[in-house]
Parts: C-alpha cells; structure tokens; sequence
DNA sequence: CAGAATACTATACGAGCGTTCAGTCAGTGG
DNA sequence: CCACTGACTGAACGCTCGTATAGTATTCTG
C-alpha cells in the first residue's frame, strides 16, 4: 500500500496502517497479518518493529493521544472564551478537531474506540478532556457570558459529552442528515444550533443566516 | 451459572449469558465455549440450538430491539409533550430507558455496542430513533413550547444525540461525577441541568432545587 | 573494505477459535 | 415395549491467530 515517494520510514508506515485498520474494525479484529499487508511487509517485521501486537497497540494509543494532546495545548489557556461567540472561530473541541484534521483521517473513529473502551488510556483522556471543559466552563462564568449551573460538575460533563456525541455518532448523523458533521459543510449546520440552543434555549427564536460577512 | 429454581428454558439462558457477554466485551471477542460455560451447558449445544454464532447474535439482536422497541412504544403518540416539564415524568430517551431498566441491565451496553456497529441493525434502529426525535421536536413547536430552530433536522438530531450521549459515555460520566448518570441519583442530577439548558440556555440563572413538591 | 548491526523474509509452531459429529439420555406416542 | 424425537455431551477437525526462529539482504561504522 505505499505509495511512490513515501518518506515515513517503513516503521512509521506500519504504525499509520495500523491506525487506519485499528480506527475502522478496532483492535481485536485486525490481524498482524492484515496489518503486515496493508503495510506492504511480512508479519515478521511488525513483530520485530513492535514485539508484540500489544506493543504495536500501546504505540498506536500514544500516537493518537500526542496528536490530540498537542491540538488540545491550543485551546488550554484562553479559558475557553472562543465559545458562545459565533463570529470567532473555535466553539467547541469537535470543531477544533475537525479543523484540524482531513475529512478522511482515521483519528476521530480512532478516538471513538479510545474513549469507549474500557482502559486506563480512555479513562485518563477523559478526565483531561473533563478537566477541560471545567475550566472553560469557569471562564464563560467568570466572563459573565454562562452560569456556571446549579451542579457545575455536572454541566461541564454535559456540555462535554454533547459534544463527544458528535464524535461518537459521527456515521450515524451523517446517515439521516445527508452532511457529515464534521465536515466544513457539516460544522455550519451544526454550530449555529448549537449555539442557538446554548445561547437562549429550545424556545429561543433563532437569528436569520447571513450570507456574507458584513 | 443457572441459579437454583430458574424457570427460563436452556434455550432462553444461553441467550440471556449470550447478551450479557455480548454487552460487556462485543461480539467479536466473547467465545462460543465462554458463552456455554456462562450458560452451564456444553459448546455443543450452543451450536445445536443456533446453529452458529452468528445464528446467535442475529438472535440476541432481534430480541434486544424487541424490548427497546416495546418501551419506544410507550412514548409514541404523545409527541414528546412531556418534554421540557420537570414536574412531568420521561423527559429523555435515557430517562425512560432508565426507569424501565434495572441498574445492573445489558441492555444498555449491548445498544452502545449496536449503535455504533456498521450494521444494518444500528442504522435502522439509529433512524427510528431520530423519526422519534423529529415528531418529538414537532410536537413542541405545535404546542409553543420550543422553536424548531433554523435547522429542524439539525436541531433533532441534536437533540437526540445530546440523549444518546449518556449511554454512550456512562462509564466514563460516572467515573468524573462519581454518580452512574443512569441511575435514579445519576438522573435527578443530570436531568435539571439539562432542562434548565434547554429551557433558558447557558446564561439562565437556574431556580433553586427544592426538597420536597409544594 | 571488513564486520557488526539492523531491516526484513520464510517457515513453522502451539493455542484457541467456530464448527462437526457420533453417541447418550429422557421423554412421548402408538 | 418399541420406535422416534429433541436435548445434550465430549472429542475431534480444520483453520487462523500471535509469535518464535533461522536465515538473508541491506545499511551503518571504524
């Protein structure tokens, strides 16, 4: 499967492949053998690369955690005070993710299997993807621009597994709306409902869409 | 693992051990011989009443959308008027499914598992459940109680995957809030906060709890 | 350029998988 | 009482899995 003028080593070639098949069928389905073929080399040198095929998979997980933990550095600091602005740019970490990423790349369903299974690795991004949200929640209040609720705990795991769904559903959503949301095409649909929602509630009479910017 | 006085047929046990092994580590990774040993008979037999395993998954499948299906039953037909009314009782999917569910139930797990399987299945039962929130969504804006938004498709979607969300993340929610969101505590917890949202946005200043009905 | 280290392949092994099959046992109708 | 049927067992089959190992090419290094 490599392509002419492929720079990644033939390492970093394996390791992209398993991503990929780990993303679309998970990691007990995917054989070393599928991963070997799809890398273009013998079973034998994934073994001799990674040891073990639970090696290969440790390695994956970090892969993906240090890819998502350098686009989370980004949003760390500004105390989450992007969100609820619907002329600026990021609104949410779905929206951050999906800017960052091609429409194709194998992280998100990656993550998706991540965050659902049952390991310590799911449970640590979580909680710093909780923390996260805790601490934007806390500067929207302190902003003057959210309260910060009645169980503050609660409603930062609220906004948080919100946006987490669009993650998770991904394939589902994109199913009955025709858009995959998120794609560009998909993030302006549902970011203004989004934030309609967040900004006044269900009953909230909605803006009208503007076409250009004024 | 059959109890003493248990009135359930062989047949009705296997599939029982079968739907709880499924829940808790997917279809894939259970083994036939887990399943027997699990239901106290041989492999044999396994195979003799399902004639194999994917006999037997197709099975499990049908009966656990035969129960969801019997409890969405119960909400059709009201077109979610009981949304959006904290005195009221269901507000929610998970809610409903919560009150009707035991705490320690399979069923929430094997949906997860369902949901986001690439199978026909899930896509069918995905698209029963966003009819479900469309004519939810409709019934509110019939009545006034919420706008249908810019994007009414969006909007329901929305609103369903919001729902989901809690089944999805469950373990994960209630490992940072150290309540299980489905259980009965989880859900006078979670449930204010999200009505209080979907009533008045994030910058409504919610009312205070009180103890006891007035 | 020799030699060591590393990259890589081919083959094989043992374990565990889904499945098959011959056979035992209990109940049932004629 | 016999023949038949369905429940059920235990051993075995063929296959695929992750992994080990021996050996060959390639690259690095002094």
């Amino acid at each position: 499967m490599r392509s002419i003028r492929d720079d990644r080593t033939t390492r970093a070639v394996i390791r992209d492949e398993a991503l990929r098949l780990f993303a679309a069928g998970g990691t007990e389905t995917v054989t070393m053998r599928q991963i070997a073929t799809a890398a273009g080399v013998s079973p034998g040198l994934v073994m001799h690369h990674f040891g073990s095929k639970e090696g290969l998979r440790q390695e994956v997980d970090q892969y993906v955690l240090d890819v998502f933990e350098a686009m989370l550095g980004e949003l760390t600091g500004d105390g989450g005070a992007e969100l609820l602005d619907p002329g600026a740019g990021a609104s949410s970490l779905s929206e951050v993710f999906a800017r960052h990423l091609p429409t194709d790349s194998p992280l998100p369903g990656y993550l998706r299997r991540l965050l659902l299974s049952d390991t310590d690795a799911a449970r640590l991004l979580f909680r710093r993807l909780y923390d996260l949200s805790r601490d934007a929640l806390d500067g929207l209040a302190a902003a003057g621009l959210a309260s910060s609720g009645r169980d503050p705990a609660v409603r930062a795991a609220l906004l948080l597994s919100n946006d987490l769904a669009l993650f998770l559903l991904r394939d589902r959503l994109a199913e009955v709306l025709g858009t995959d949301p998120l794609s560009a095409d998909g993030m302006t649909r549902w970011a203004p409902e989004m934030l309609s929602i967040y900004a006044g509630g269900l009953s909230a009479v909605p803006p009208q869409p503007h076409e250009d910017t004024p």
